[in-house]
DNA sequence: ATAGGGCTTCCAGTTACTGGAAGCTCAAGA
DNA sequence: TCTTGAGCTTCCAGTAACTGGAAGCCCTAT
């Protein structure tokens, strides 16, 4: 197989996979004219690579997983290590990002949008104290 | 001011200060010495930009966001507008790793983690087909 | 013969910093 | 006064994981 159809079939553009071969993930033979020569293994590592990536990890763990999954010997408790931990920083990642996002959608909320210029949104980026929704009457004596 | 001050009363690191100078977010003055002076208003810039940082806002969000700031004849809907946009990647991103999140967990959950080579995450990243929870018994006739 | 599409390599750019090296400046102490 | 150390300067390189583009070879069809 050519590049052409490994990529076609893997879902993985070939860049991607030339990349893969710089960083050794695969190891594609070579025609006599120079191409790369991809045997099934090779388009179902480049697959199990594409999924790897899918569920977000790193190429190092891909690494590590590529090898758990070659080495007959592995421990099954080893594989559940890594993606464990992968789990655990994609949990840290979706509460920093949902964090984010009540601060920002409150600002948001705050902001008239309008053709005015004064805007809750930048007057948090400034530090400005929130002057929380003024209140028209003074609550406190 | 001198960089090191100005950078524990940012909370930003000199190393991203001159960085941010180098990427003509903040304009310091020099002192015959060669050192960076910077003025109060600098340092609320990096404050501002640590603020805007911190919500995720990209590097170029933050410069259209100072922008908007320093000019006064801005519309808040111009704001909004970045905010918005911003929010809703933030959105995308979230999905997207809740997604990843769901398959994970239920990876790691069927993984029996000890000492054994057979894995159901490997397995799946092989794309084998999920044998489900193997019937000892099968259902159909 | 030539046109095109596919393949090759290599270089550069992306994002937002961060680490490190070599060297200048300044304030304090022996 | 000299030295020491902290703080400042610039510049270069590296990070993650690709992606785009240029220059050029290979193969097939017309």
């Amino acid at each position: 197989m050519n590049i052409g159809e490994v990529a076609e079939r893997s879902g993985i553009p070939p860049k991607t996979i030339r990349y893969y071969e710089d960083i050794g993930l695969v190891r594609p033979q070579r025609s006599g004219n120079g191409y790369r020569a991809f045997r099934e293994t090779d388009l179902h590592k480049l697959a199990f690579l594409g999924r790897a990536r899918a569920l977000g990890f790193s190429i190092e763990d891909c690494r590590t997983l590529l090898g758990l999954y070659e080495d007959e010997s592995r421990e099954s408790a080893q594989v559940k290590d890594v993606a464990e931990e992968h789990l655990a920083a994609i949990d840290e990642k979706i509460a920093q990002l949902q964090s984010m996002r009540d601060t920002l959608s409150h600002l948001v909320r705050s902001c008239h949008g309008d053709q005015r210029p004064d805007c809750p949104i930048l007057s948090d980026l400034a530090g400005e104290v929130a002057p929380e929704d003024v209140q028209p009457f003074g609550l406190d004596p």
